[in-house]
RNA sequence: GGCCCGUUCGUCUAGGGGUUAGGACGCCAGGUUUUCAUCCUGGUAGCACGGGUUCGAAUCCCGUACGGGCUACCA
């Protein structure tokens, strides 16, 4: 194991989202590439927004993806507990610390002080006013008020913040793994709080705390964490810990498909497409289609996330997961927001159930074929992959493209048989029928052979026959090989199909005459 | 409003002083196929704008526009 450890950190308030999911493939991604380790964090120091089953839904949705965490509250690990919710004790020691070094101070002002203030400050014209330097003496805290009030206040048990000492008129740099070096004047800054009223930290104090704790190296998160990376380096500084800051790599976001913003979880209702890795259903009821659900393999949503805001640098495009893992790199990640374009994600997922092999594809389908009624051997179902495959953008396609391998066809296209059915050719089809059913040993060659064979001796020409046939077995003009087809579903099935179904044909051939006639 | 980040085909991107600006998805056309799909070939389309620096700018600098993020006792 290598000394980089890369922590991937949400907040248990409802499901991953894509967005989600591409913050810990490329954690996952950095640690993989240095033989580090991959840690999984839960943030709940926020215990108004905690939604139940949020973080069994991030453990198994990582494992689903095969980017399952080395270290994490189901994982373990030597660096726990890995729910922050669980490390409320050690946070106080290091709270205490920025006290006593005067980087922090005790504030005790109510919501309604705090509102008081800004609109104060607002009519002043101050537009976002800020608890800082240029107000924090205006306001009751344990430097504004004098110390016996301060201990008295404290003795009383009333309730109190603590918040970050911002020293302004200085300028804090540091290097983004990704944009280079980021500036930012301490002006800016306010007196963030570190610790509620609740006793908990804010994500500001937690984050830095156990960063430092489990010996984060990488800090790989969202755009929205840029502007609050210089409170975190102050954070270090105060805490004498600057040997100890992690490299951090913010991440661009990911945007809407069409139109402006960011993508939200409503989206993928919106434009008909999974913004999460699994289904969940809200607490309100509310359920959020899955990309599992829909028929996607886990390499495939791997594969692409890497590719909305990566690239390897060379023209490959479809890796394994351990060939991303080599092929990573933060330097590569790209600086801009990216569009999520399902279109080129159901061409990767195509691409992998291309290359997957039969047997695999069958075991992934089993279920929805039991589901869907149907019992068929699994020799059956690997050969019906192998058939059906180069046809299908998600495991969905096998059943709802290939129904006819497993009953027969309700939906006959019509439009086909009225332009391509002769009924002078009705006992040529009916000796075909005939030709097939006597073959002994019912193999897709001798099937072809026997068709073609026929078909060449009466000159009858492939386009008015094979369509007939095809439609016949299957129903459809689409599909896999027309004798592959036959000898999969069988000699009986496919019997029984082409003679029942050439009766419908005269029928259709028939209305259509008359409707002729009648025009 | 303030601060910060960003902007190359419709989309994801390569390219970081001299390129016919490359690839992929999508779309279109052709080929292969009894059909569909796969596959193959070709086509379509782009450096946000304005200044500057330079012999030369997609590339460096400044500005503008546009997009995004932050501006909570949320993360």
């Amino acid at each position: 194991m290598s000394d980089i450890r890369v922590r991937f950190a949400p907040s248990p308030t409802g499901p991953l989202n894509i967005g989600g999911i591409r913050t810990a493939l490329y954690d996952y991604l950095l640690a993989k590439k240095h033989g580090g380790t991959f840690i999984l964090r839960i943030e709940d120091t926020d215990q108004k927004r905690f939604v139940e089953g949020a973080e069994d839904y991030v453990i198994d949705a990582l494992h689903w993806l095969g980017i399952a965490p080395d270290e994490g509250p189901r994982a373990g690990g030597d660096y726990g507990p890995y729910r922050q919710s669980e490390r409320k004790s050690t946070y106080g020691e290091y709270v205490q610390k920025l006290i006593n070094s005067g980087h922090a101070y005790y504030a005790f002002d109510s919501h309604e002080e705090l509102e008081g203030m800004r609109t104060r400050l607002e009519r002043q014209g101050i537009q976002r006013a800020k608890y800082d330097a240029s107000t924090r003496m205006d306001m009751r805290n344990s430097l504004s008020l004098p110390e016996s009030e301060v201990k008295e206040l404290l003795d009383s048990n009333a309730s109190y913040t603590v918040r970050l000492k911002v020293t302004p008129g200085e300028t804090i740099s540091f290097v983004d793994e990704i944009r280079d070096k980021v500036s930012f004047s301490s002006d800016e800054l306010d007196d963030k709080i570190l610790l509620k009223t609740d006793g908990m930290p804010t994500y500001h104090m937690a984050n830095i705390v156990d960063d430092y704790l489990m010996k984060i190296s990488h800090v790989i998160r969202g755009e929205e964490w840029l502007s609050s990376t210089p409170h975190h380096i102050l954070l270090y500084r105060a805490l004498g810990l600057e040997d100890h800051i992690p490299k951090f790599a913010h991440l661009p976001l990911l945007l809407k498909p069409v139109g402006k913003g960011k993508l939200s979880k409503r989206d993928g209702a919106k434009f008909g497409f999974p913004v999460f890795p699994m289904e969940w259903n809200n607490p309100d009821g509310e359920v959020y289609e899955g990309f599992k659900e829909a028929g996607f393999l886990p390499e495939a949503i791997i594969n692409f996330l890497a590719f909305l805001g990566w690239n390897p640098g060379t023209e490959q495009e479809i890796f394994t997961n351990a060939g991303l893992a080599e092929a990573f790199s933060l330097k590569q990640v790209s600086k801009g927001g990216a569009r999520f374009d399902f279109d080129k994600a159901k061409w990767f997922n195509q691409q992998y159930i291309i290359h997957m092999n039969d047997a695999k594809l069958a075991e992934l389908i089993s279920q929805d074929v039991v589901d869907a009624g149907y019992d068929v051997s699994q020799e059956y179902l690997t050969k019906f992959c192998g058939l059906m495959k180069e046809r299908a953008v998600t495991l969905k396609d096998f059943l709802s493209a290939g129904s006819f391998f497993f009953q027969k066809p309700e939906i006959i296209d019509e439009k086909t048989i009225r332009k391509k059915f002769k009924l002078e050719n009705e006992n040529h089809i009916q000796s075909i029928i005939e030709t097939v059913f006597v073959i002994e040993d019912y193999t897709t060659q001798n099937i072809e052979t026997a068709v073609k064979n026929y078909i060449g001796e009466n000159e009858l020409g492939f386009g008015a026959i094979l369509p007939i046939l095809r439609i016949g077995v299957s129903g459809t003009m689409k599909g896999p090989d027309l004798f592959s087809t036959m000898e999969l579903i069988g000699k009986a099935e496919v019997d029984e199909r082409l003679r029942s179904n050439l009766v419908r044909f005269k029928e259709i051939k028939l209305i259509q005459k008359e409707n002729q006639a009648d025009a």
